[in-house]
Parts: C-alpha cells; sequence; structure tokens
DNA sequence: GTCTATACAAGGATAGAC
DNA sequence: GTCTATCCTTGTATAGAC
C-alpha cells in the first residue's frame, strides 16, 4: 500500500470499527497494521495521537467518499443529492459500515476525551453545512433559518439512526426508508410555511 | 441510604456519566459506593455485571422519573404529554443529565458488548411504543404504520440530539427547540396526508 | 524509520478472615 | 455480607540496536 503512517491509520479504524475505542489495543493495532508497536508510537506519540489522527482520517474519507459517490452519479437536482449524501452512510457496504461504526465510536468517546471534541464539533458543522446547502437548492423560497433547523434535524435524525442500526437494533433498509421519509417531511414542511 | 447493592448501582451510574464506560474502574467505583472492591464482585460478579444491571437500573429511574412528571404537571392534553415525554431528557437538572449521559454512554459501548443489547432493543421499543401511543391520541385520524414511522423518527432523532448535546456542541435550549419543531412537523405531516 | 526486548503501571479479580 | 490484602494478567510505553 501506501506508507507505513497511512497503513497504521487504516488498520486502526479497522481495528476501533471491529473492537470498539475501548478495545483498541496497541498491540493488536500494530498487528493489523503489521508493525511493532513501537513503530505506532514513533508515528503517533501516544494512545491518544492515533484516537485524534484516527477521527481526521475517517472525516477526511468519508468526504472523499461521498464527494466520489456525487460524481459517479452524475448530475442530478438537488432533491436527489440531498438523499445520496443522508442515505450514504446507511449502504451495507463494508467500507462504509467500516467508516461509519469506527466514527460513531470516536463520536461516543469523545465526550470524555477533550481533544477530540474540536475536530468532531467541526465535521459536524460540515455536515450541516453541506445539507443546509442542498436543501435551500431544493426549496429556494424557504427562510434561511427555517432550513438551517432543517438541515440540523435531518442530520442529528442521521446520527440517531445510525446508532441503532450500529447497535443492532435497527434494519439498514428501515433506517434508509425512515430517513428517506424525513426528507420528504422536512420538504413537505418548508414548502407549506406561510 | 438503602442497600449496599442500590448503593453500587446509583455510584456506578454517576461513575459512567463522569468518566464513561470506558472510564470506569472497579477500584473508583467502589470507593464512589464506599464499599470494597471484593463487595462489588460479590453482588454483580464481574464488570460486565455492573454495567448490564446498571443499564436495567438507569431504565428504571428514567421511566420512574417520566411517570413522576406526568402526574405532577397534571392531566393535559396528548400532545402536551408527548413534548413532556421527548422533552425530559434535554432539561439540565443533574439527575436528568446523569442518567441520559449514562445512557448514551452504555447504548454506544452496547455495539461491542452483545450482553448489552437486548436489555437496550427492550428500552428503545419501549420508548417507540410510548411515543406510537401519544402520537395516535394527538393525530387519531392517521395511519397506524404512519403513526409507527413517525414514532421512530422522533426517538432516533431525540437520541441524536442527545448525542450532540452530551458531546457538547448542542446547547441544551437548542435541542428542545429542535425536537419541538420536529413534532410539530411530524404532527402537521399526519395531518395532512390524504 | 523500523525492529526486538523489556520495563512498568494499571486494573480486574480472588482468597480468606471476620 | 463485608473487608483487607494480594495476585497476576493485560496493556502502555520506552531503550537501544540496526
Amino acid at each position: 500500500m501506501t506508507d507505513r503512517r497511512t497503513a497504521i491509520l487504516e488498520a486502526s479504524a479497522r481495528t476501533i470499527a471491529r473492537r470498539g475505542v475501548r478495545g483498541l489495543r496497541m498491540d493488536e493495532l500494530a498487528a493489523e497494521a503489521g508493525v511493532s508497536t513501537a513503530l505506532v508510537y514513533y508515528h503517533f506519540k501516544d494512545r491518544a495521537g492515533i484516537l485524534r489522527r484516527t477521527l481526521e482520517f475517517i472525516t477526511d474519507r468519508a468526504g472523499r467518499y461521498a464527494r466520489g459517490q456525487h460524481d459517479t452519479e452524475g448530475p442530478t437536482n438537488p432533491r436527489e443529492l440531498l438523499e445520496l449524501s443522508l442515505l450514504l452512510e446507511f449502504q451495507d457496504l463494508p467500507e462504509v459500515r467500516e467508516n461509519s461504526t469506527a466514527w460513531g465510536e470516536l463520536r461516543a468517546s469523545a465526550i470524555f476525551e477533550p481533544e477530540l471534541r474540536e475536530e468532531l464539533a467541526e465535521a459536524g458543522a460540515a455536515w450541516i453545512r453541506q445539507t443546509t446547502e442542498l436543501l435551500a437548492l431544493a426549496q429556494p423560497a424557504a427562510t434561511t433559518a427555517e432550513v438551517i433547523s432543517s438541515a440540523e434535524r435531518l442530520t442529528a435524525l442521521r446520527e440517531g439512526l445510525n446508532a441503532r442500526r450500529l447497535g443492532g437494533i435497527l434494519r439498514p433498509e428501515h433506517a434508509r426508508e425512515l430517513m428517506r421519509e424525513a426528507i420528504e417531511v422536512e420538504i413537505a414542511h418548508l414548502t407549506t410555511r406561510r
């Protein structure tokens, strides 16, 4: 593959997705990456360091992945782009699932690891921004404030549904369906308003 | 207070809310409860045991708390009861905050601790049931299927908003506002339908 | 940059007395 | 039921050679 550093980050995402943040062991991570534990420390200083960098890595990868989708599918209308972007996470592709599992784990653990919070807040804000833009395109008549509120609800719902799906108490198809309906409901709300 | 066993469970909820599941240390828990570590093991067998029982304890306490609210506020209409029940978690009372922080933590860790999943799924289902009932009362004309979907979205949104609030990237008042609007939007949706 | 070997701390769990 | 004392596994981190 690429350089060792990247290999370690990939291994970290994979391991976190499989065992959780609490279950991430430095030696296991090293083995997964095919390097020695010492090298992990050389590149990332300590455990907190890999966590921070892994969150960064996952965020970037999710962004790349989402952008890739948009390009492949060709130009479509805002409404369809919105669905595409909000439903992406619920696809049952291994890579997507790994990313969102790891993401969910890191998000949860950020509550008690202040170091991760800034990165996390930024990623969350970016999601809201992107959703707001697409919603505004889909429904130009609506107030900015209302569009933002809708975007906040949709992204928060997405995370809530994802948490349930990862917990195994909600099937992916059902999550997708609920998400799709929510988009419909919010757009209808923005339409009928005044 | 009551018996030691309960004291340990209370201490566990408190400690998980403060340090997270990952940060829960048997000796710290024991100290918090004012007992020896050995006693914790005597009552709960092992670490997984306290986690399981703490989840159970928190679920019960949340239920008691919610019911208490309803009684105190006196009989109101379904719509108001619905708001009350869905907004309860976002109040900034220490006890409520502790409960929902610990709950969020346990939910997140359940992904990797199958033992917790059953309990968790049941609690989630109970929330959906209760919300469905209140929604159906508030909007008797709607289809059962549609009401259930709305309830699923509202409860998932509640969890998503709560995760953000706990992560410190969403203020409680704003969470409440978004939740309140979501109820409005969903009820409007159920009304206009056919 | 990368490895082998190892020090060292932390934390889960139990034995045995009261 | 409850405590004191302690064991011992597991896991983080570093020293030092290549």
